[in-house]
DNA sequence: CGGGTAGCCTACTGAGAGTAGGGAAGGAAG
DNA sequence: CTTCCTTCCCTACTCTCAGTAGGCTACCCG
């Protein structure tokens, strides 16, 4: 890299505006080259900053991971809070396409960086684990939570296994959208994954299970 | 290390032998530590071969990993499949609870080994990211071909939506068994999780979705 | 009892995670 | 304007671990 301005200018940056800069690239990084292939010297060549600064400020390459983590899942948490609150008025069924259409278009939208930070890669074993299953455990919870006020007569580990049912639908279905091309747009992902789920959560409700969306059923 | 039999007794074992040696010690410690915490010389040691012998037989780390996915990942697929063949005379609805049975059921013998080689771990991105795809794409092809066959009408991408949710929901479903002690016996997790998928699966083959489970209904 | 091969080892290299220890920008106080 | 102190930042290491070079020997075959 070379200064044509021939000063040495190293510009000090406060430390909050730095930690997002090492966010943006170390999530860069991640993506293109996974976790294990992530070495920390290029994160920081990337910056512009020396390695020191990176574990001054995130701990350990692990940590850095976990930073990244909790912050792309805080976008996904509020981008399908939001589309399922605006849906709440057209009914259970509209609200479950809602939240299924927001994730698969931040999936869409976030291509590898979802899938690197969100699901696969990652650690495993040690505390790291459990960081990030409690970051997921967010998501997780909201649907349970939205289950709970439609189904209130359902045993917990009913309510349980439906929300991490669907979690991991939606996770593994929008996995196979970014590997296989993904012809399918998002609006279409969800209705089709919404025909799959509905019917057992209207069943369990005592409501008609036919595949009616509020806004009209795809195909 | 000091051979208490003085005799430097190191005795010769012929590859294919050996190679399973490996791969349950790998396994072992893949388990214990995750893929990243793992070190070469730990399985080296608990086999009782020196390093080299390790990648003479698998190549690369993730190629040793890759090994032990593929074995325990054979294992899981021929479970399955014999639970569901078992249960196809008793029509779909059994088959589909036959098959999330053992599922759950071999994701509880195998533990630990099962999350880190099935699920998360891994290392993303890379040749080793699209093997591991490739070996998870029979499980779905398994599925997707049992859908096709009860579902001749429906378009080859609701097929595939269903099927990748299926796998995604069990895989999701058995880890949250894992981690929160799992007080849930596989038989009514499986029941639950077919209440959730049986519905949407009748109502698409023009069947009753009532929740009648062929071997009478768990709660 | 001499090959020849298959199984095995010791002893290295190189990359990259993480650290020690010190500098200097820039604002606050005198 | 000088001094001081905090915050930001760097160079130059150490140490662990994946992967390799090069050679030795147990055992089967003739």
């Amino acid at each position: 890299m070379i200064d044509a301005g021939g000063a040495p200018r190293r510009k000090r940056v406060p430390r909050a505006e730095r930690e997002q800069q090492i966010l943006a690239a170390a999530e860069e990084v991640f993506a293109e080259r996974g976790f294990q292939a992530t070495s920390m010297d290029e994160v920081s060549l990337r910056v512009g900053v020396s390695k020191p600064m990176l574990y001054e400020y995130f701990t350990s390459k692990e940590g850095l991971l976990l930073a990244c983590v909790a912050r792309i899942r805080a976008d996904l948490h509020s981008a399908t809070l939001d589309a399922m609150a605006r849906a709440e008025r057209d009914g259970p069924r509209a609200v479950l396409e809602a939240g299924l259409e927001a994730y698969f278009d931040f999936a869409d939208r976030h291509g590898r960086a979802w899938a690197v930070l969100l699901n696969e890669s990652v650690i495993v074993a040690g505390p790291a684990e459990e960081a990030i299953e409690a970051i997921r455990g967010q998501q997780t919870l909201l649907i349970q939570e939205a289950l709970g006020r439609w189904l209130p007569s359902a045993s917990p580990e009913r309510v349980a296994v439906f929300a991490h049912g669907l979690i991991g639908a939606s996770e593994r279905v929008a996995r196979w959208r970014l590997r296989e091309g993904a012809g399918i747009k998002p609006r279409e992902t969800a209705a089709l994954l919404a025909d799959a789920f509905w019917p057992g959560f209207a069943v369990e409700a005592g409501l008609p299970p036919g595949q009616d969306s509020a806004k009209g059923r795809i195909r």
